[in-house]
DNA sequence: CGGATATATTACTTTATCGTCATGTTTGAA
DNA sequence: TTCAAACATGACGATAAAGTAATATATCCG
């Protein structure tokens, strides 16, 4: 049945391990970790796929290498099969499952990881890792198959990557005791920490121009934890999701902000639409995720 | 990445494959052949998976042996699997990659390999494997990923199997032109030829009776086009399904039978859920088959 | 029971592929 | 031009897995 794949030799579980390796990691070198004999090794094995498939699948760029189009399509296919043989491995031997979920930083801190505990519980028998990533890193992740879940932005989404939403991202403005009474007085007046990731800052500073609200933004983060940073050690006022709310209780109560009210995000769990079919588990996972996500994005 | 999948020994191509033409075959004879050793070999080999697994994938049935629930789990995937890179490598030298069709064998000899012609026309760098089976066995085959596109009735389709119409299959008394004056005279007394294959004849039968008609059923066969074969040789007429006309001009002209009229099937194309995703080629491949198959279905 | 059939087990040989070492080639940057 | 970084190539021993053979065990059937 299978005659093409087998009739010559030069297909093997190891040789494809050590190519989807280099893809992910970009380089020979990086997956060798510098030992010379498995440089060598590994830049064989990719030689013996390409002659076994008969086609290039890495390309010379500068120093390093970059990967093919088909290249991509390989460690595409054979990353989902490894995934596909690692669960079934896991299910017989009762084991955990893994899964891979990213979000950005600040959905990370506030929302998700406070939610596992619940997630957790309702998934029993899976583990999971971790990671704050750009939101198209995310997405990227997500559609070759190194991630399983992201939370993020809806107009983030591109096919064949799913949606489903948990509810709208609103922001409030967070004004530490240190400020209160000067924000009380003079809006306008109270040092503001922003964060310059993703497109936020830009659609805040529309928002703020229109609204003819003058502000005095006296320092952009990479990040609104680096914000929330900020506005912990009582320098600056901070436009954060409201979601972080539950995190300052004593340094800062949210106000309303109205040209905040205008901005909001649907937020809800991006995969591929392939995952449910890979991995079965994931079904019921995406089931605790969106529970356990919705219920803390209704509360804040 | 994949640590838990290579950190033990014992998973190999070789040994899934073996596994995988067992699970295909139902018994290692078969896929040894006679030839002792290769017997040995592949029955060791199922041992070492189950050992990397840690689950029994076969079980002894009587003298042979069955796969257990595991088992034919593993034997999907790894099915999936080697389709996916065959399908790979074919693209990568550019060769016709293959695509596995079943219908019963009516549907198969009066539609589907008379449009093969237009069909492999418009279906560049596919190669075509077409059987014959029974309903039930194409449905598996689907399920089971043995099978690419099957042609069947709608009633027959289950999930997570898709299916596209290609029109109704109407059937049609035939008499052969040695009894077409008795049919004139009498149509009770003409003897009669009919297909017990699937669940036609109760239809048929239940259809009859409704109506009162009385008909001299002659002979059972087991095929539509065993019937059909009785009908060229003219000692019977047959019931059979209206598409079986541009094969029979010179021996007996369709008559429409009141209580056919009542009895037609949605026929169409099915599918696994996920065959588009593996095999990329074969969205086009469902294009051609229906525009090819919807034309020859309305003609008749 | 005894024979036939199918699979399992054990021991050994052969081979494809891995692992390693030495060395060559390409490329970017000083 | 020279150096260093990263990958490529060729040679060869080591090894996991395939291949082979003989034999054991389980099951059905007469």
């Amino acid at each position: 049945m299978f005659e093409n794949l087998f009739a010559v030799g030069g297909l093997s579980l190891d040789r494809l391990k050590s190519f989807v390796e280099v893809a992910e990691q970009g380089a020979i070198a990086r997956v060798a970790d510098g030992d010379p004999s498995r440089q060598s090794l590994i830049s064989r094995q990719i030689g013996e796929l390409e002659a076994f498939f008969g086609a290039e699948l890495t390309r010379r760029k500068g120093k390093g290498l970059e990967l093919t189009e088909a290249g991509r399509e390989l460690a595409r296919q054979v990353r989902l099969q490894f995934h596909g043989l690692t669960d079934f491995k896991a299910d017989c031997a009762r084991q955990p499952v893994e899964f891979r979920m990213a979000a950005g930083n600040s959905i990370l801190e506030w929302l998700l990881a406070p939610a596992m505990a619940r997630i957790v519980l309702s998934a029993e028998g899976s583990t999971f890792v971790l990671s704050g990533q750009r939101t198209g890193d995310v997405v990227r992740g997500l559609l070759d198959h190194t991630l399983d879940f992201g939370i993020v932005r809806k107009s983030a989404i591109v096919p064949p990557l799913k949606f489903r939403p948990i509810g709208k991202l609103r922001y409030a403005l967070f004004v530490p005791k240190s400020l209160s009474a000067l924000a009380d007085r003079d809006l306008s007046k109270v040092p503001l920490a922003l964060s310059v990731g993703g497109n936020f800052l830009e659609t805040f500073q529309i928002a703020a121009k229109q609204a003819k609200q003058e502000l005095n933004i006296v320092s952009r983060c990479t990040s609104f934890t680096l914000a929330a940073q900020l506005l912990r050690s009582g320098v600056a006022a901070a436009v954060l999701p409201s979601i972080a709310a539950p995190f300052l209780p004593s340094v800062a109560k949210p106000r309303p902000l109205s040209i905040l009210a205008s901005i909001s995000r649907d937020l809800g769990i991006a995969w591929h639409r392939r995952l449910m079919d890979i991995r079965p588990r994931s079904t019921d996972l995406l089931e605790a995720l969106a529970n356990g996500l919705s219920v803390d994005l209704q509360k804040a």
